[in-house]
DNA sequence: TTTTGAGTTGTTCGA
DNA sequence: GTCGAACAACTCAAA
């Protein structure tokens, strides 16, 4: 019998479009499916309460599949190499397969697991997948790095492997003897208080399946109006892939072309198909910026931000921020969509983080800390890169004085108040007039309503007009 | 080397 | 209520 190939499962929990899988499988020897629940090789982030909630179920699920294949999923925790050195001693494998990772902590990893396999004269292989290019091959003509969006999709849209991806294997060899392997429940990724997750787990469903159902549906139905729909919070007109794409149990090139099929098939989704794709290549930026520049995970890419005169000012604002207690409606709205379901509405993310950096001018890193945390589709590279956009110290980030204002676009984007009266109960009876600005409803209607500001809602936590002005003047400080 | 066109997502103010 | 201009200047990418 040829000898056991480990295949290392990281950030790409599926079975389908795994190259580093199939071509263990290929070797035609036992594959020994591994996870290495890892928060000890160095610069490794910890991940946040909702993302190890979405893991401890995405693991299950893998690990079903798996044995559905008639194989197994072998975990451990610790650092990778020292764990991954050891397997390989008990089952004395001649092969590691594994997805690559682009953040700077995989890449030193991958590096250390690297050397450390070819001490040993175990051979390490590396696949692509996580993203639909490797960054490597995304160039400029003069080859530089891309900094801007638009001329970086251009190029790199052009490049992408539109071939079918490959399906999973049918069957999985297993070993003779499989090495232990840790409970999965053990890892420490069960909330505290487990009450806490409830609501989560009602809106969403981990694992690859699901993944692929939820592409499926949205294929069938939201794509067709994505382009206009997707900017309204209250309706469900966005893909909700992302915490799928993030624990990649459905890879970004399943999306690609399953979309481009679907759109070759039907002459209306076209257009949507289209923006959506190029959503994905929002993602693809992210990850090739972070890979480029991996300085950007703590500094602005604009170095003038270096002197921002970012606040220290009063925690309690941050405090109401987090907990949608700000008395802006849509801000309160997804702040509390983001507790309560471990996810907000792409729309409600900007208007929110907007108003963290540039109404209360607090740093960036407070409130990419708190998403971070909270997401169940946290992803280190996308979650840098928005933060610095919307602070507007990123790379082809938006211009300064755009402060969005969120009475204004809560009347924009959620027109009769629907998100809000979903997220915020004690406004539901607002009338829709007032329903964004609760703070200059007439006394009578606040009272008909049975809103008293102050106690049932809060008043608006700040002057809107003094902090946007203080956000330009601090802007205007740091100009060359 | 120099030039040129362009750059996700907005707000406010005054006519 | 609607509309257009102002809000800055800078840097990137390609020709």
């Amino acid at each position: 019998m040829a000898s056991a190939t480990i295949v290392l499962f990281s950030n790409t929990l599926r079975l389908a479009d795994n190259a580093a899988l199939l071509a263990a499988v290929v070797t035609r020897g036992p594959v020994i499916p591994v996870y290495i629940f890892d928060e000890q090789s160095p610069k490794v982030r910890p991940l946040g309460a909702a993302s190890k909630w979405w893991l401890l179920q995405s693991l299950k699920a893998l690990r079903d599949d798996l044995r559905r294949c008639g194989s197994d999923l072998i975990v451990r925790s610790g650092n990778t190499t020292d764990c991954i050195a050891k397997l390989v001693a008990e089952v004395g494998a001649t092969g590691v397969f594994l997805t690559r990772g682009y953040t700077p902590a995989a890449a030193m990893s991958e590096q250390s697991l690297h050397e450390m396999l070819e001490k040993k004269n175990v051979q390490c292989r590396r696949f692509g997948g996580h993203l639909l290019l490797e960054p490597e091959m995304v160039r400029t003509k003069t080859d530089t790095k891309y900094t801007v969006f638009t001329p970086f999709w251009r190029t790199a849209s052009e490049l992408i492997d539109a071939t079918e991806p490959q399906p999973a294997p049918k069957a999985i060899p297993a070993p003779e003897h499989w090495p232990t392997s840790e409970a999965i429940d053990s890892l420490g990724l069960e909330p505290k208080p487990a009450h806490w997750a409830e609501p989560i787990a009602a809106h969403w469903q981990p694992g690859e399946v699901a993944a692929r159902e939820r592409l499926a549906d949205f294929l069938d139905g939201p794509v067709q109006s994505y382009k206009q729909a997707r900017d309204f919070p209250a309706t469900n007109a966005t893909s909700s892939l992302s915490p799928h794409l993030a624990f990649g149990e459905i890879s970004p090139r399943t999306l690609w072309f399953e979309a481009k099929k679907h759109m070759a098939a039907n002459e209306a989704i076209v257009t949507g198909g289209a923006h959506f794709l190029r959503e994905l290549g929002w993602r693809e930026f992210s990850a090739h910026l972070l890979f480029n520049f991996p300085n950007m995970q703590s500094h602005p890419m604009r170095e003038q931000f270096n002197k921002f005169p970012w606040g220290e000012g009063n925690s309690d604002l941050v405090h109401a921020w987090q907990k949608g207690q700000t008395g802006f409606p849509i801000i309160d709205a997804g702040m509390r969509q983001l507790w309560q379901t471990g996810w907000m509405h792409n729309r409600v993310r900007m208007i929110a983080a907007s108003f963290l950096v540039k109404d209360l001018l607090w740093h960036w890193h407070e409130g990419e800390a708190w998403f971070w945390d909270t997401l169940v589709d946290a992803d280190f590279a996308n979650n840098i890169a928005s933060w610095q956009w919307v602070a507007g110290c990123g790379a082809d980030a938006s211009p300064y004085f755009r402060i969005f204002n969120p009475t204004t676009q809560g009347e924009k984007f959620d027109k009769a108040g629907e998100y809000v009266r979903r997220f915020v109960p004690e406004l539901a009876a607002m009338p829709d007039k007032y329903i964004h600005c609760p703070s200059s409803a007439p006394e009578d209607v606040l009272e008909l309503a049975g809103v008293t500001l102050g106690e049932t809602y809060p008043k608006p936590i700040i002057d809107r007009k003094k902090a946007r002005a203080a956000a330009l003047a601090a802007l205007a400080s740091i100009k060359n």
